[in-house]
DNA sequence: TTATATTTTCAATTTTTTCTGAATTTACAA
DNA sequence: TTGTAAATTCAGAAAAAATTGAAAATATAA
């Protein structure tokens, strides 16, 4: 297989996990096209390489800056504006469970202390449900926990302590 | 708060989360309702609590028991099936987690193994490529292990050796 | 400045996903 | 068996999400 039809494949596959996942189909394949991508690319270029309109190529791009997986570079002489993507695997995890604790876990973690607190009653029912409240949190708490370690080391010392662990 | 307007509540975030996680919004409220029920319900008493149509109540309750959150119980004299959930949390994570895995994960690491096998070419960029692939693979191995060892051991002893490991 | 290239926005449209509800099939008690 | 309750299916409807494309805003070189 030539290496240009291997890294198409590689920009739909990598769509439709983003799709499984709730991350927009098109997100995730701009994504994935400018990490195989050796250079920078523009807005007309993602257009073209996907064969998406304007807005949908500038919209999703805007929101992979946003989620820290893209920056903006400039060329020298050019007037558009072009985007590169961090290449380093292990950062882009890191990055996206981050982000996606902060999007979408902590809001949720909050909204159940929130019910915790505000629970009423001493009922046996009323205590399971205490239970589970925490026993959520308890989860959210290691899942923390895990993200902010993978943050501070680099993969191979992750894979070497998680190694240990698991023995 | 009320207890059941607690509970109410807890269903609708679970519900938000789901869907943002790629998991539909009814699955993810009914397999809440359940958890947060002190006895098994039946169909009929799903379709009630969450006002939605008896197929959509039954395709989910059956997609959920294929993901092995859910068990069918029977009540002795009554003809009705009737659904209980998982209420172990970090069973649930667990499972969650394994399903995904299987489900969305596994298939697309397959994908990239085959495109790295039929890669063709030793340019510097076929084997950037080549790195990149291989970088995915690693992640989705440690991912692997990571799954694994939270389904041999406890929550709590999971959470010991995790605060051993960032430290 | 000014002309124009580029970016941004967003109402309307298209696509995808989810849901409904009635018809069909299946399972059970008598 | 037979009558009926419950489970299952699925075509069409509804809702949600994504996308388009053109107009407006902005930025840059000359």
């Amino acid at each position: 297989m030539k290496i240009e039809e291997a890294k198409k494949e590689l920009v739909q596959n990598w769509g439709v996990l983003g799709s499984q996942w709730g991350i927009n189909r098109t997100m995730s394949q701009i994504h994935a096209l400018l990490l195989v991508s050796e250079k920078p690319l523009s807005t007309e270029d993602v257009m073209n390489e996907l064969t998406i309109s304007r807005g949908n190529a500038h919209t999703n791009l805007k929101d992979l800056v946003e989620w820290g997986l893209l920056n903006k570079t400039i060329i020298s002489g050019d007037r558009k504006e072009y985007f590169e993507a961090e290449k380093d695997v292990w950062k882009i995890a890191v990055t996206v469970a981050k982000e996606r604790k902060r999007r979408e876990l902590e809001p949720m973690l909050k909204a159940i202390q929130k019910l915790d607190d505000e629970l009423e009653g001493k009922s046996e029912e009323a205590l399971k449900f205490h239970k589970l409240l925490k026993d959520i949190q308890q989860i959210g708490a290691q899942a923390d926990m895990l993200i902010n370690f993978m943050g501070k080391v680099e993969n191979n010392s992750f894979a070497n302590k998680l190694l240990k662990l698991v023995k």
